[in-house]
DNA sequence: AAGCTAACAGACAGGTCTGTCTACCAGCAA
DNA sequence: TTGCTGGTAGACAGACCTGTCTGTTAGCTT
């Protein structure tokens, strides 16, 4: 009868539990529509505990987006390092992280706009959702650079609100279209921002 | 002390200041963190009279979304009208009723992406968000397709998800980068997928 | 064996939410 | 006068929310 080993050796620890339950269920319903008595329902954890390691609902959420944050940029960056070494290809390949987002069941659009949403422009939350599409932003802009663009913050924030766009548009519709004309109206602006150097 | 007369005259109808009050305080902070007390005490009605035009919430929700659809709609199709007579101008024109949506005071990003945020996928909200959005793009479709667009509907696509992730982007900082740089990729894509007929 | 840490279990307070209900009132038409 | 329509005012039920608190238990270290 020992919980710790109730599902047959080792568990996960509690913090890791709570915020695994966490993302799950704030991503599918926002973190609004979630309960603290839900999240703790279903992680198995005993009130005091996940008051304990979050002691507000908002550092909860924090720690949810910081989640997500390195879900969503470590899949952009994946995405773009299997479309080869040219920096150009590399620009137009994240747009497969997209793709492969938007196709995983349970989709639900991009998780920083949709918490900051349901959030006041000077909250924690808005400022962390600033910081993250910064972060993002900054590293397309250099792989612009390296692309040799013209003007590489212009072609970023291009590229950038195509990404944020078709994960707005992915939730809407179950058929492939919007990462796959986000993907080919990337390619356009590449090409069109880029001069082609080492291929004709 | 005549209720109807408080304010000076003939009071707008309790219906028209139930949505208009729901319209600004739903955009501000979302349907789901504005109470239907809030609704009540700022429109100042009765509680009796908000159930009897909108029985659920929810009907109020899809009201203020038909509302918003009016707005912004035709903020778009205003905007593609100023933009002159070619087509492939009122295309990239439409872009002038984003950035002029982002710069105004209070501006909160896509009412119809933030309330399907916080609604489930089989909700009469979702439904709603789908149908505005489908409206929209097969306006713009038809204006591509009038512009000589070798693929209307692709070009459509990638405009609007120019705009979707203008209306993310123009939350998230104040300075008008985003619907300036959406509106010059749009320039570009019209370009490429338009060919010029009129003048050189 | 003793003590510490981390977790479990769950009651509780105080507030907010939606939606229903009773009771009253003003204006208008028959 | 009578009755209808549309509105006001506000109590109420029942559920849910966050955050606090008391008490217990398992495992590790010394």
């Amino acid at each position: 009868m020992a919980t710790t080993a109730a599902t047959g050796g080792t568990r996960q620890p509690a913090r890791d539990r709570i915020l695994d339950t966490a993302f799950r269920l704030f991503y599918a319903h926002g973190p609004r529509g979630v309960g603290v008595d839900t999240v703790i329902a279903e992680s198995g954890v005993a009130k005091a505990t996940l008051y304990k390691h979050f002691p507000r609902k908002d550092d909860l959420v924090l720690a949810y987006l910081d989640k997500v944050d390195q879900a969503w940029f470590g899949a952009l960056r994946a995405a773009a390092r299997d479309a080869g070494d040219d920096p150009r290809d590399q620009l137009v390949g994240m747009f497969d992280a997209l793709a492969s987002a938007c196709r995983r069941e349970g989709y639900h659009g991009c998780a920083f706009i949709n918490t900051a949403a349901e959030s006041s422009s000077d909250s924690a939350v808005h400022a962390r959702t600033v910081e993250h599409k910064n972060v993002v932003r900054a590293w397309v802009t250099d792989l612009a650079r390296r692309a040799g663009a013209a003007h590489p913050d212009r072609l970023a924030r291009q590229l950038t609100l195509l990404l944020d766009g078709g994960l707005a548009a992915g939730v809407l519709d179950a058929d492939p279209g919007a990462p796959a004309e986000a993907r080919a109206a990337a390619e356009a602006l590449v090409a069109a921002a880029c001069p082609a150097t080492t291929t004709g």
